[in-house]
DNA sequence: CGAGAAACGAGAGCAGTGCTCTTGACATTC
DNA sequence: GAATGTCAAGAGCACTGCTCTCGTTTCTCG
């Protein structure tokens, strides 16, 4: 991952902390972040758990690798549908939404670890908070080319009090692109809403409601397009 | 809670239970649910751990009781709001939703518990899911106020496949209210994008983004209203 | 090249967890 | 009043995260 390991111990050390994070990421996988134990991950290596300890300094720190790994997993299968330009704008917002929720459909305890309950007392390392952007940096990403392309219409300046209007604005500085507050707004709106339709369908929340998941997800992509580019309640004629 | 306990064995288990779920939700609002140990209560409580399974069959069923008084409590306080007439249903929507922030931000630990991930094998019992309906209905009716009110504009007929149509027409006729499938849509985006926020907000996506939570739901809130009376998108002029 | 330093795996151990079982004391009921 | 059921206590099992020590292996530097 790094540079090329010199040493016949650097290797082996490499080769052990890539074992254990794979370990980890299939109990991970299969029992959730509660049910994923050091010392269960150090029996499936044949190794005893104090040996662990020597490449992972707690499970917390564990957690958080797995945490960084999800969040690349998730900001580059964004990263990767968000760049397809087939379609307008919003058959790119669609299918990049669309590429979130495949991975979460696929990774739940990934997508639950990242964007469900967060450990109590867990502060996110500083190595976390750069790939947790990138998901939301393609989505923004999305709606920075539409409005540039003039696809997006202001419509009527909101009525949005100045605090709030600074952090939108901080936030379009912070990811460099070129938006008026209003439409950072929307996009944000869209963006959290996507994942609190992700979490009501993954922790359960719909169940029995929904029949196509699907079908349901993609009718709500579409809507938030709508809101992203015609805005709230626009211009009723 | 019940009937009038007679018997002083009765009373005493009456005693006992109303204890153990005292000291259970203090232990949550401190140490979260993953800090939740019944070992703990049972120190506290000045007894020996295995008493306690004589009333509560395990961990498990310990949290359930807590999720359920969750549900109760944020539906309560969201009924309240909602009953609450004054102002028009815009009004109302903002001051549900914000019931609803309210005791979210004052109760991180009950939400992260309902709201968050869930406990992996951890299947809902039949108990949970009417208390968890409660705050939901409170939302609907407002949007059912509104529509019979005709303070909502139905707008251009989505473009809905018959399938989501038809969960859309089951969960409307679930809560008994009156609305067209579009607008059930729409409210339900506006539901899950709330959530979506608060999740947003209370797990740490938005630090650093955010000065002014207050007002910055607020904006949020009304603008998910918009959505609802009018549709994303709704007729451009 | 070879000695000292560093890294390593194994194992024992501590404090904590959920949960089960037995035992003797108490309350309830017939 | 005796039989029945309920109760708290305590020991015990299997598990967890984490620490410490102890020989062994590997690296580094003189």
């Amino acid at each position: 991952m790094a540079d090329a390991p010199t040493t016949k111990r650097a290797r082996a050390r490499a080769a052990m902390t890539a074992d254990i994070k794979r370990i980890a990421r299939s109990h991970l996988a299969e029992h959730g972040a509660d049910g994923l134990s050091l010392r269960a991950v150090a029996r499936d290596l044949g190794v005893v758990s104090s040996a662990v300890y020597r490449y992972v300094a707690s499970r917390d720190e564990l957690l958080t690798l797995l945490i960084i790994d999800a969040y690349d997993a998730v900001g580059e299968a964004a990263e990767r549908a968000a760049a397809d330009g087939r379609g307008g704008a919003e058959a790119r917002w669609v299918r990049t939404c669309g590429a979130v929720r495949a991975w979460a459909v696929a990774h739940p305890h990934d997508y639950a670890l990242v964007y469900g309950s967060p450990v109590p007392g867990y502060a996110a390392p500083a190595d976390t908070v750069d790939p947790a952007l990138r998901v939301t940096r393609a989505a923004i990403s999305v709606v920075a080319a539409a409005w540039e392309a003039g696809e997006i219409d202001l419509g009527a300046p909101a009525d949005i009090p100045t605090v709030v209007r600074d952090d939108l604005e901080a936030m379009r500085a912070a990811f460099a692109v070129e938006l008026p507050a209003e439409v950072v707004a929307r996009a944000l709106l869209a963006w959290t809403g996507t994942f609190g339709h992700l979490s009501w369908e993954l922790f359960g929340h719909l169940h029995g409601g929904v029949t196509d998941y699907d079908a349901f997800f993609e009718v709500q992509a579409h809507s938030w397009w709508q809101l992203i580019a015609r805005g709230p309640g626009a211009a009723p004629c």
